[in-house]
DNA sequence: AATTATTTGCAACATTGTTGCATGTGAGTA
DNA sequence: TACTCACATGCAACAATGTTGCAAATAATT
């Protein structure tokens, strides 16, 4: 477990640090999406702060985490399946986020569907974000 | 045309002031997305900063405007075409975002395709958020 | 024109994110 | 294992963004 975090670190040509790991592990654990605050308490602070926001953007660059777009001003980040470091293809995320208990969901099983942009746009990434009420709040 | 924008506020039961008038003049104008710091700039700083917070705020409650999400944090607010304030069915919304210069396009003739939702997850909202390179930043 | 309800601006504060720099730690090498 | 160097961390200070309470100003109503 900790080994399989040490090697996904290592594969990105990054230190293995205590916060990294721990970090990491967290996403790992958690399933779905965590914003900067939820981090910072589940690590108890024993991280500075600016060291999650440097951890956290460290790994959107290596690939490891993805940002997803929120409403409420609050990035989100969730590990990107194996397919996102490899950027042969358009990065496409579906999330559910609960209005009531703001609980972000990936719904990786689905796919997001093609969308036909106007001519001279071209598509990187595209996202659906759907929001209403959750299994756990209705 | 002030006519126009009056006659918006009233039908929210909103007080016709000069600050809303103007805001809501700008977003006719762009006739895109714009953050609260576009407006702040647009308006010359005329206004409060709080008061520009309150009239976003407040457009939303009233469905004048909607929220649009992002990945950097900065809130974007579009007007709303007048399905929105119905409330019979869901809001959708389809928008682009250029990596290079940030604008945002409200892609209003694209339909958002139906998202299966696992068991229990009611549907509010969709948005779809394609970005990458916009036809000016080619 | 007077009254009332609403809106605005100010001040103060809270939260979130960034930068520079000294110190500490991990990784590679002798 | 000890040494070196690059990198990561923590601290301090700052910048940007958003919120709240309250008094003054303005819009709507009579």
């Amino acid at each position: 477990m900790k080994n399989e975090i040490a090697e996904i670190l290592k594969r990105s040509q990054l230190s293995v640090t205590g916060s990294r790991t721990k970090i990491l592990e967290l996403f790992q654990e958690s399933n779905g999406a965590l914003a900067h605050a939820d981090i910072e308490k589940k690590t108890d602070e024993s991280y500075d702060r600016v060291t999650i926001y440097r951890t956290l953007q460290t790994f959107v660059e290596k690939g490891i985490i993805h940002t997803i777009p929120t409403a409420d001003n609050s990035i989100r980040y969730a590990l990107c399946k194996d397919e996102c470091s490899t950027g042969h293809h358009h990065d496409n995320h579906v999330h559910f986020i609960c209005d009531e208990c703001g609980t972000t969901y990936c719904l990786d099983n689905i796919t997001v569907p093609e969308i036909a942009l106007p001519e001279g746009f071209t598509q990187k990434r595209a996202d659906v974000i759907v929001s209403g009420i959750c299994k756990n709040c209705e």
